[in-house]
DNA sequence: AAACTTGCCAACCGCCCCTGT
DNA sequence: GACAGGGGCGGTTGGCAAGTT
């Protein structure tokens, strides 16, 4: 229903990592113009890409606002505490840690605070203490990816039952409503969506090239 | 020093929701 | 109400650097 073929099946648009040069036209345009209409938007920057790269591009890693550099305490804590709220809602979470984008998060999440969490002998999945693996799909903090399948169908139940969604499911990680309010403030799942652009940490890589 | 393995993360892919017609 | 276009999201992948053998 309504869904248009993606735009990257376009032929000679380019893929892959982008190089300086387009960074600047993309920056550049977005900063004189606006970002407008993502899919027409590389046309009138001129750039041979996607319009659903360049959002990418320009979220994850050029908008201004991003906070490059490695986690912090705080924020491990409170991508623990949110994880085991909403589970996987990456954006969910992104929208509470200002300057820092989802894609990162989840990164974060899988390479580091899920093998700590292992380590500790707690279920990163439901962030209760070693549970043996029993496949329980009661659990609202269930979040393999075949059981989050329709996650985005979860987060609109989570918007609609609003704070009783909360009262539900803060249990698991021991945070109450009033706790998480004062906390994060709105909860996540009373947004539409993520703050659009939250750009990424700098690439390692890169930074040593 | 070379080969192999592991860790990391930017970018891609496909699905779904929202909005306008 | 049905359809189409566009945007956003979460999961996965590809490739490079660092570490290990």
């Amino acid at each position: 229903m309504g869904r248009t073929p993606c735009c990257d099946k376009q032929l000679g648009l380019k893929r892959g990592p982008w190089t300086p040069e387009e960074d600047k036209v993309l920056v550049d345009y977005i900063q004189a113009n606006g970002h407008g209409s993502w899919r027409s938007l590389p046309k009138l920057a001129g750039l041979q890409r996607c319009g659903k790269s360049c959002r990418l591009r320009w979220a994850n890693y050029l908008r201004p606002d991003i906070k490059r550099g490695p986690f912090t305490e705080d924020e491990q804590k409170s991508i623990i505490q949110l994880h085991g709220i909403v589970g996987n809602k990456w954006s969910a979470i992104a929208a509470q840690l200002p300057g820092r984008t989802d894609n990162e998060i989840k990164n974060f999440w899988n390479t580091h605070l899920k093998k700590r969490l292992q380590r500790m002998g707690i279920n990163p999945d439901t962030c209760s203490p070693s549970p043996p693996t029993t496949n329980s799909s009661t659990s609202a903090s269930t979040t393999t990816s075949s059981t989050w399948r329709n996650g985005r169908a979860l987060a609109l139940k989570l918007r609609l039952a609003s704070t009783s969604a909360l009262v539900t499911l803060a249990p698991t990680m021991n945070v109450s409503m009033s706790t998480y309010s004062s906390e994060y403030g709105t909860p996540p799942w009373a947004k539409r969506s993520a703050e659009p652009g939250r750009p990424t940490m700098k690439r390692r890589r890169r930074a040593l090239q």
